[in-house]
DNA sequence: TTGTATGCGTTATCAG
DNA sequence: CTGATAACGCATACAA
């Protein structure tokens, strides 16, 4: 990675062309420039292959056209979902993206926040889990998922609304007793609320229900336990589930047919996050699926706005249903 | 997206530290400066909240520690693992990645190529389909999965090895005649030789086989004609499977499965990737893994490598077999 | 209209 | 070792 990209300046297209190099300037911005001259400069243009030096452009202008996108990772389908709806949005209004993996690493995010300062990035949306995350003012900030104050506009679906949906539905196949099981972070943020949502629609419609939520120090073998706890006689005492999310959903539906608990026949489940095989394919669970398109395309265009200040500081985005196998609905004939 | 950041410069920092703008530039990038000079330079970086402005360092340098990713989408696993790893590779070496999703559209790519040198990337990593490409010489260009020339590195998992090593597990596995299926694009690419691979380890173990493959044009209908093609009294001619990618292998076994016709029963099936559930979980069909972390690392290292003639103009890496619930393996425990 | 000259923030040279 | 200054490539204000 040594040699130098041999590219030509406006300079060079200036003598090539055999005019002034703020003629070339307005050329290759588009602007008005008497038709003889703007045809020589583009002739030169094509010739030299001279490209446009960004950087010396973003020097000047201090504007990049660059907005960095942070994020755990890109291997869980839901963050990749939203890296690539994110970068479309971005792609239509001609920006690129920089995109930085936090890993989930809590030190890891200040300092992506840090270089991508340094590069001087027009924007920066963020899904974060560091507890207590500086927010640089002076560069325009979205996060995800996670309200921090007014002043930082904040997007996510409606989790409280998924929360009730996922009761209301599991309701309406049946079910009289069920649990809601979160694996997450000890920080409150938005998908906490599911939930919140969950739990007021279980007491609306007087259904026996119990929680469980597990903080970052557990793993998959706690949730075990609590069914476990909860099974007696090779049945489980639920016969309704509502998982924080489509993985963990996807993770409790083997591990209860390995027990040979039955899905959907003895316990309905509902994840959360709309998950589908191959990113294209069929649902994997019965979800909430989360309207990622929507919310990276808001993320963006709330980074565009003009006056920051007539943004919205929480946008909650509508959810819907989605049949996926692991409930006995109705007319499960709308499969997609 | 308008107001500038009010960030301070290198002539400020200087200012406030009472020295000359050269020495701050020597503190920011680690050079030698007498102990009192440095901590004062500190002192003030601190106090202002200085942060380098990398487009000014990258004008006067010619390097901006970024390389431009170039892929057709990241809600493809496969993709969204290459995206991670290529990241975390760049990471460790403290660049960062502009990425840029081609989405299949083939004119996107040049597009992609010219805004990611006006950008002045230091290296380009590309998986692309464009028939004609143009690869750009002044840049150090990597490709993955497709041979341009050797004056253009091409990294792949070894596909050929991939398709016997396929064929060999099939027939160790009980089958005896089987058939591949890809579907991909026109162009030949190191993809491609998965076909041969398995034909040739087929000649090799004098197993029947068939071979389909379908261009562009054609979709899953196409597959499921052939396969009606190949039934008779509900019972498929073949009895294992190799198809090109793992999600064409889960939309087959699906087919299969909805026609009565059970896996790894009555017909094994094997993929190509090496997909797992929800990036993590287990592997969603027996397939042959690609070694993605390994294919990325590769790409990068090869990128950084100081001398480019050294560089060989074609990497295949190895890749392995893997229990995934749609073969009879004899021993399966192996699980993961 | 076009051409010229300045400065954006940084690094590196070179004289002190 | 430090400090002043030129140059990187571009956009723009201003002069022609």
């Amino acid at each position: 990675m040594k040699e130098s990209q041999s590219t030509h300046t406006m300079m060079d297209v200036a003598r090539e062309a055999g005019v002034a190099i703020g003629t070339v300037s307005k050329v290759v911005n588009g602007k008005k420039v008497a038709e003889p001259y703007r045809i020589r400069v583009e002739k030169a243009i094509e010739k030299l292959g001279y490209q446009v030096n960004k950087n010396g452009r973003a020097l000047r202008t201090n504007q990049t056209n660059t907005v960095a996108l942070i994020i755990p990772n890109s291997t869980n389908p839901y963050f990749a979902q939203l890296v690539h709806y994110i970068d479309l949005a971005l792609a239509q209004r001609n920006y690129s993206m920089l995109l930085c993996f936090s890993e989930y690493r809590p030190k890891r995010e200040p300092e992506l926040i840090q270089m991508v300062r340094q590069n001087r990035v027009d924007g920066i949306i963020a899904l974060t889990y560091t507890p207590d995350l500086d927010i640089p003012n002076g560069i325009p900030f979205i996060t995800i998922d996670r309200f921090f104050s007014v002043s930082v506009p904040c997007v996510a679906s409606d989790n409280f609304a998924g929360g009730r949906l996922a009761a209301q539905k599991l309701h309406e196949f049946g079910c009289r007793n069920v649990a809601f099981i979160r694996f997450g972070s000890t920080l409150t943020n938005e998908p906490s609320k599911r939930k919140d949502g969950f739990v007021s629609a279980c007491l609306e419609l007087e259904m026996a229900f119990d929680t469980l939520l597990m903080t970052e120090d557990k793993d998959f073998r706690d949730v075990q336990s609590y069914l476990y706890g909860h099974m007696h006689d090779g049945r489980l005492d639920f016969d309704g589930l509502f998982l924080g999310t489509d993985m963990l959903a996807w993770q409790t539906i083997r591990f209860l047919r390995e027990n040979g608990i039955r899905v959907p026949e003895d316990v309905q489940v509902i994840g959360y996050d709309g998950i589908r095989a191959f990113g294209s394919l069929e649902y994997l669970v019965s979800t909430i699926v989360q309207p990622v398109k929507e919310i990276a395309e808001t993320c963006v265009s709330m980074l565009f706005s003009p006056d920051r200040h007539s943004i919205p500081s929480l946008v909650c985005l509508p959810v819907r249903y989605q049949y996926g196998g692991t409930t006995r609905d109705q007319n499960a004939a709308e499969d997609n």
